[in-house]
DNA sequence: CGGGATCCAGTAAGATACTG
DNA sequence: CAGTATCTTACTGGATCCCG
């Protein structure tokens, strides 16, 4: 199904499955706040396993939301950063973010009532 | 998993799971644009089965984000419209739409070059 | 340290048939 | 007209083991 640039879905499709996956938005909070290595994504992810952390990661790379560094060290080294490009999806998140407390505030209201 | 205000991804993930599904960009594109019947949306969107169709506006419903009307006639007849809340998404849709557009177009850059 | 390869379970979605 | 019920398939994520 190629890209149809009159059907509005499609597009915004393309965009949301760039931050869908279990983990990416805890993956993207990390790293709005700046670069951090594979290890350090797994210290402050800890529920989410090496694999998934590897396969969100990859995703993210080819979406051309975070970067990936690779030194040549031993032992080995890698960094993620997000791109500028990926710095746009943050607004879209923090709105997210407020449209998920507005959800949970009116599932609690209605629990109490 | 209740709810711990203090994560971050937590409440990204409430708001990003209301608005993902296969079909649910679409539906909701419809029905920013004004009140719709279920025949209508199923005409407006052939690719989607009325199984799916049906599951998915149940979702949004009980996320509040549609409200669905019955009208006690021969034939049925059961309007979908839009909340308050769901039109607060509508911000959140067009920006994934041109982050979606701008990847579409560094994608096609790429391949052109 | 930062993966890759493989296997398995749970969920989402498509196809089809039936109903008030 | 607007669903529901059931079955089947595809994809996502988790667990485990192996590698440079």
């Amino acid at each position: 199904m190629p890209y149809e640039d009159e059907v509005y879905g499609c597009p915004a499709d393309v965009g949301l499955q760039m931050i869908s996956g279990k983990w990416k938005p805890r993956i993207l909070y990390e790293l709005f706040q700046g670069t951090r290595r594979f290890g350090e994504l797994q210290r402050a992810i800890p529920d989410v396993s090496r694999h998934v952390l590897t396969v969100h990661l990859r995703e993210l790379e080819h979406g051309g939301i975070v970067s990936r560094t690779v030194y040549a060290e031993v032992p080995p080294k890698v960094e993620y950063t997000m791109t500028e490009y990926g710095r746009s999806f943050e607004p879209v998140l923090e709105a997210l973010v407020h449209l998920g407390e507005a959800y949970i505030a009116s599932r609690k209201d209605e629990h109490e009532s």
